[in-house]
DNA sequence: ATCAGTTCAAGTCAATTGCACCTTTACTCG
DNA sequence: CGAGTAAAGGTGCAATTGACTTGAACTGAT
């Protein structure tokens, strides 16, 4: 029997759109940036980011510093996800990782600018990573898809300003299915979750699209009771 | 700036339902078991059960053995709640609590001996936990009252069998509210996460209402794919 | 043995919601 | 100015929900 106290850990799973590379028309897909291990166990794998607890930060702190860290990347949204501890997760040490996950916006993934050690892999076609961080990021895509469903958390995924056509093809990217242009808006008006601006989209050939912004008094997380972060 | 590594612990809250002691009409009212604390911080103070992880049992399991140890409780549903982790819970003493939450049925409740140390308490009506208890009874109570609508956990406060009236009445105890006995039945029965059986609950003076068992396979939580506890 | 009381069980109906599809409007570009 | 395109708004059907009603089955008391 082991009787070591377990290694504890921050990691954090990071959710952004972007257009896929090839194809410009397509509505997005889903994509997170990884970190190359750089020492065992897994050297060379790639990994969720992640790293020790200092002792004057709460546990969102320190996820949102090893974030920047390691990625250069700020959040404007955060959540935990989950504990992992399983006994053999970890090779030759025991380590507790208290898993959180991310939404980046577009202009805030630009920062993550891609090296050696920084890439960015499409969700649904992960390599092999360390750890169990496989069953991390499926539990942490679970988590996004259903909360999509009953939350507002889409808007993360955004700017200030946006279109209801930009807002619907974030659902669709991430739900991965088409969804009613008309029946779409309707729901999101319902919800008062976003106030329409007088401004407009010009550019496209076709009549421009309003832009419209966040509610900011409209919860968009439904977190209950949960001391703030 | 202590730069000392946080101290790792799991508690539990175990919520039962149990008949007000005083009338026994009512239909029940949900119970939580404390543990006094017998050293400091919080010496006197009633606290959550929990304790040390071991080496070399997972998160899940070392809930489940703190409980067992501290109150003789098993539990037939046990979940992760949250990781609590913020500097200044624990006066002295950097700690990180991962925190679970438990249904028991009444018979495994009977088990919960009330002693010197031990104690039933409405969860409705707590006094001054220690710790930051009082807020993790709080979100562990949300968390219940959410899962409740769109899952069917609340099989795991009954036993093997149980008439839909008995099952109606852990809705209404712990939602607080009271709902259409004709309604709830027809909702219940669509979602076939219960069978019939053909027995019967003989000894009211009324017509004897039709036993019913779970349908096993139909899942209960609804937690995605996490790995197996 | 009958009756009163209680609860199970099944059914009705109106209101609401969700979803598929259609029409009109307003703009850009050639 | 006309064609093309997507926004914006509307319509109707099906499924679901909630309030209510009715009848059946059983126990315990008279």
């Amino acid at each position: 029997m082991n009787s070591q106290a377990p290694t504890l850990a921050v990691s954090t799973v990071i959710f952004a759109l972007r257009a896929t590379d090839s194809d410009e028309a397509t509505p997005g897909t889903l994509w997170l940036p990884l970190v190359r291990r750089i020492r065992e166990p897994f050297e060379g794998r790639w990994a969720l980011p992640g790293g020790p607890i200092g002792g004057d930060e709460s546990l969102a702190d320190a996820a949102a510093r090893n974030l920047l860290e390691t990625t250069s990347l700020t959040s404007r949204y955060l959540e935990q996800l989950y504990a992992f501890g399983t006994v053999d997760r970890s090779p030759s040490q025991r380590v507790v990782s208290i898993v959180y996950w991310a939404l980046v916006r577009p202009d805030e993934a630009e920062r993550a600018a891609e090296s050696e050690n920084v890439r960015w892999f499409a969700a649904d076609d992960l390599p092999s990573l360390a750890f169990d961080h496989n069953t991390i990021v499926e539990y942490a895509l679970w988590r996004l898809r259903n909360k999509m469903e009953y939350s507002r958390i889409a808007h993360a995924f955004l700017g200030e300003r946006f279109t209801l056509t930009q807002l619907r093809e974030v659902y669709e990217a991430v739900l991965r299915k088409p969804l009613d242009p008309a029946n779409f808006r309707r729901q999101i008006e319902s919800t008062k979750s976003v106030v329409a601006t007088d401004e407009r989209l010009a550019g496209g050939r076709h009549r421009p699209p309003r832009l419209y912004r966040y509610n900011e008094s409209f919860d968009l997380a439904d977190n209950g009771p949960l001391p703030v972060l």
